[in-house]
DNA sequence: AACCTAAACCGTAACAATTCTTATTTACAT
DNA sequence: ATGTAAATAAGAATTGTTACGGTTTAGGTT
């Protein structure tokens, strides 16, 4: 997903274009992979100064709701990316540098037990480690 | 993993045998589903007044190092249960009750995709929902 | 059985991430 | 231009967790 589509579903959701919205998924667009809510305030604070925790905290929320972002945690922190517009699939995720990297298969389709009678609502499915960059690091 | 088990493992590892120890493995030999820090201290409270937190924490983590807990992330409060003994597995996990599932495949014997140059250290797989005992609730 | 020592524990403070509250400002439909 | 609901700021409060200095205890050693 890029900005612009972004933009266009926190529209279509009936959301109010304000410029603090169009930074914060500006930088999930220009970073595409896993960031804290703290790096996206440092990311911010220069160009609004006094920003607040809540528009932070608000937003990530409101963008996590709309499919606009996904999330995960690493290392007990709220990790965010914007999240890819295509078909349903998994990631390898650094748990250094937040990168990702796609993984095609989804163990929903495989499984064999018997779960009838358990309502399924969600699942994860990530791999963790250090990618390439990190290792070399 | 039952009870006397924990406690050889604990033994074995070489740490002192207390009666907050074996209470709280205990408590986790007993619920045989996920449970949060809290709900162990609501449990201990009541036999071992004035408890303190860094007990249950301390043990926790000791617990989850040696390999007696496992633990995940429900509703952003970590939780623990009893590890099962024998082969690796997943878990449906109920959202509401903490009740697990086991799940046999592994999604990791099925990647198909590239990961060379990709260090792997870990992984998780869990399916998420409600319990028949939660539906019918 | 008294003793020793490191481990375990208590009480409480600190901590970091997140959420809440109230007043103010802003986007945008009218 | 104006009205109104949404968005934000400022900062306090809450939550889950960890840290710290002093005290107690388990379990080995006389």
């Amino acid at each position: 997903m890029n900005l612009n589509e972004a933009l266009n579903k926190l529209k279509e959701a009936g959301y109010k274009y304000t410029n603090k919205r169009a930074m914060i998924l500006e930088f999930f667009a220009n970073e595409g992979r896993y960031r804290t809510a703290k790096e996206l305030l440092s990311y911010m604070e220069p160009h609004y100064d006094g920003i607040s925790f809540d528009t932070i905290y608000r937003n990530l929320h409101l963008f996590n709701e709309l499919g606009i972002l996904e999330s995960t945690e690493l290392d007990g922190e709220k990790h965010y990316q914007i999240r890819c517009a295509n078909h349903h699939h998994h990631h390898f995720i650094c748990r250094k540098c937040g990168a990702t990297k796609r993984i095609q298969i989804c163990p929903m389709d495989m499984i064999d037990d018997d779960l009838s009678g358990y309502m399924i609502e969600g699942h994860k499915f990530e791999v963790y480690g250090l990618c390439p960059a990190c290792q070399a690091a």
